[in-house]
DNA sequence: CAGTTGACGGCCC
DNA sequence: GGGGCCGCCAACT
């Protein structure tokens, strides 16, 4: 059973814990390689499981949401985050503080 | 099968 | 400092 990029992806934006968030460019390295920034966009765009896979947990490298946004509003997904404790500054987020830790696990 | 697109990232001007 | 362009890989038409 081959695993194939999306489902890498999917799996890392999956275990992205709660009150936390991730660059494309992180989910993507996780994933497996660092280029696949582009494909991770397109991965979270079909988006085939939203229930499971929280992409609004997803920013750019900027800390800010994606504008092209498609499951309830670019603002909903502002407003998930801020509900996991997540604060927004200027309608980014302290990347720094909320970026989320790999797992020495990994 | 080939071309184009795509929720990005990084480098260059 | 800000804006623009190119590049990466995979999926879609």
């Amino acid at each position: 059973m081959e695993k194939t990029t999306f489902e890498k992806i999917y799996d890392v934006v999956r275990k992205i814990p709660y009150g936390q968030v991730a660059t494309y460019g992180q989910v993507a390295a996780l994933a497996g390689n660092k280029r696949w920034a582009r494909v991770v966009g397109y991965a979270l765009h079909v988006n085939p499981d939203p229930d499971r896979i929280p992409c609004y947990r997803v920013v750019t490298k900027d800390g800010n949401v994606s504008r092209a946004f498609a499951f309830g509003g670019e603002n909903r997904q502002i407003e998930l985050l801020e509900a996991e404790g997540i604060v927004f500054v200027d309608g980014h987020v302290d990347m720094e503080k909320y970026q989320w830790e790999v797992p020495t696990d990994w």
